[in-house]
DNA sequence: TACTATTTTTAGATTTGTCTAAATTTAATA
DNA sequence: TATTAAATTTAGACAAATCTAAAAATAGTA
């Protein structure tokens, strides 16, 4: 059993990501692109990766992680939303602020600590952002989580998280007290542009499609 | 300015601490010791924090430590021990435990994380072991320690820290409640072996010389 | 199917930090 | 002071992670 580098954790969280949450497969280039590197490192990392069985891989051919390697991502995955957390709600940081220091956070390496971090945050089951925490053995709650554009005029939300995590569109709505929890109900959708008019509490404002698309609800429901 | 690597921090605290507490000069083999590397390495290193203005270094003569590498090196001590704090006094680990896994947070880069972690914890003064933080500006306090082996038999002091920080020796300690802060009565003092017989709280027990010089102690006065 | 275009991989370099072994300098001692 | 001993530095190499440019493989299309 070999110890990740925090170069090889990254990776790893990265091809994760790209298996569970995007359409297309994993390939060279969406490594690359995701990771801001170039192809040619992206080749050399995946035969390391590979040798080290974290993936299958075949050249040409695409990468698919393994049962090994998903541990190790839901690994970091867990550190980075318990470190996020912390930033959050015990250091008061903004949710737009911690995505950077919970990046380096997340590679110290000891168990015992993210354990003992976890107690004393009362064991989170989401982040700032709405994700779920992994627990010790890689299991997290996923809620059917779906997007507000596909919502219907008149109806109440409940925001569940973001599609898009840059910090740009975060302080977007954290301008609009968009955040995970809050109720959201839908006055009208605009037939010319998809955009929607939705009330927040008393206030009510015009989000477009662009924004829609990247916030995630769950349906309203009154009792809990 | 340049930004130092984690191995450049770690070269300019063990500089720092070599300078500091150490009698000899700081030389090549001194550091390799200190660091467990070899002296080509070091040589290499000096070379590189000499560029950057961080050392004052000639060839076979030695290194001096500047006023911006002290800088650096207490911005890494000052987030070393805040870090200590955290993990003892938040995360409930012993004082034995926690020097690894500072070593790994000292190097996360956010000033303004360790400036609200700072916040959070009360602005502490001392860590586990009982060294002083130092302030964003440097600044530190220091009283006048000195040695439990210099004491007097029928002296009260009290335990400010410690010279060795080994987990071995830490952990020896801990068996006997013998932390910063807790008062110690020297009860007498073997001529043969210069051992001695302290007091601690109800118990008595027998510490040897090489227990006694490396604990440090100031005067026990009765009003604060 | 043949020919582009795109994607991916290889080849060869670079940087950081490390090492061993050899050469050089300084220190110690007869 | 001459010579041995110890400390230090240089030379050359290596591993990790990266890059650019060129070659090879796959995909798209006339």
């Amino acid at each position: 059993m070999y110890q990740p580098t925090a170069t090889e954790e990254n990776y790893l969280k990265t091809i994760y990501h790209l298996s569970n949450t995007g359409i297309k497969s994993v390939n060279t280039s969406s490594i690359a692109t995701s990771m801001e590197t170039t192809a040619a490192s992206v080749t050399d990392m995946l035969r390391k990766l590979s040798d080290k069985e974290w993936i299958n891989y075949e050249k040409y051919k695409g990468v698919k992680i393994t049962r090994k390697g998903e541990k190790v991502a839901l690994g970091i995955i867990r550190k980075h939303r318990l470190w996020e957390v912390f930033l959050t709600n015990i250091l008061d940081f903004e949710w737009d602020e911690v995505h950077h220091m919970a990046e380096e956070l997340e590679h110290v390496s000891s168990e015992e600590l993210i354990k003992r971090l976890d107690t004393f945050l009362g064991h989170p089951k989401f982040d700032p952002h709405g994700d779920p925490i992994p627990d010790q053995t890689g299991k997290m709650e996923s809620h059917d989580k779906f997007n507000l554009s596909a919502g219907e005029a008149g109806e109440k939300y409940i925001i569940t998280g973001v599609t898009d995590h840059s910090t740009l569109f975060l302080k977007h709505l954290r301008k609009y007290g968009l955040l995970p929890g809050v109720t959201v109900s839908i006055a009208e959708i605009m037939d010319y542009d998809k955009s929607m008019l939705v009330k927040v509490n008393k206030d009510k404002f015009h989000l477009s499609l662009e924004v829609s698309k990247n916030i995630l609800i769950k349906k309203y429901v009154s009792s809990k």
